[in-house]
DNA sequence: TCGTCATTTCGCCAAACAACGAAATAACAC
DNA sequence: GTGTTATTTCGTTGTTTGGCGAAATGACGA
């Protein structure tokens, strides 16, 4: 069951305007959120690893997504307990997409980028439940 | 005298990174400064033809001219009392706004961006020492 | 030099936003 | 049904932001 989220058909239809463009350059004005889509064009991932990856409240990473996913540039499936979030693949939300891409380009040549995506590659080595289950003793 | 801005030579060596793409894609993120740089896609533009298409003060245009060219996507030059913005010419600025150019066409296929440059069409055809004049007047 | 004009900067304000912890929700195992 | 787990939603808080009018700045003409 693929969501992009709980949006209206009338908002649907925005993405093409001028709103619904603006309102993806806000999207990815966050660092933060822009690192989560520049995480994501490596390959989907459940929100504990992002969490692990942006070192953020579970709770912030889960709002930075619902964010992102509104805007139609990612999308999310749920599995048992887990839900993953991948780069979108409708062709509304690939549109878009394709259109970031030289600028997400620009912005993985970043040293950040470079650093988050060494540290990315060791999250996915761990077992994503055991990365969930350690995360709440981690909690600072 | 081409000017994008007081910024920092830390600040400019910075726009390659995560954060100076983060700030593109945030100052984007408002809907009248993306309908701005749309606009100066059209030709360069002096602040009170902007002031004009976007029916804001005076001092909100300034200051959002001042967030995009400290970005590096547009720069500026005084002719006398009139400073015009036009989209950078420079390397580095011309870089960004060839990676924006696949949303920015997105932005321009939508109606209000039509309606925009429908009016800035009549706007550029005022002399605009008399449309500068003429704009006093008109606040309300 | 003084007055006018175009623009920028400043100060204020209400709204929006990113962070957090707590509560709620949904999926799972026993 | 109960306890555990992953995620989402909610409420709070301090910070940021987009709007405005006023003040400051720089260019021009007499």
């Amino acid at each position: 069951m693929l969501t992009s989220g709980k949006i209206s058909e009338n908002a649907r239809s925005n993405r093409r305007q001028l709103q619904g463009v603006a309102a993806a350059f806000s999207a990815l004005g966050d660092p933060n959120r822009l690192r989560i889509v520049l995480a994501l064009r490596q390959g989907e991932l459940c929100v504990c690893q992002i969490v692990a990856l942006l070192e953020l409240a579970n709770s912030t990473v889960s709002r930075h997504l619902q964010i992102i996913r509104e805007t139609g540039i990612i999308e999310s499936y749920k599995q048992g307990r887990w839900v993953y979030y991948r780069m979108a693949t409708s062709d509304e939300g690939a549109t878009l997409v394709r259109a970031l891409l030289p600028m997400l380009s620009l912005a993985e040549a970043s040293a950040q980028a470079a650093a988050d995506a060494r540290r990315l590659a060791r999250i996915q080595r761990i077992n994503p439940e055991e990365l969930c289950r350690t995360q709440l003793t981690q909690v600072k």
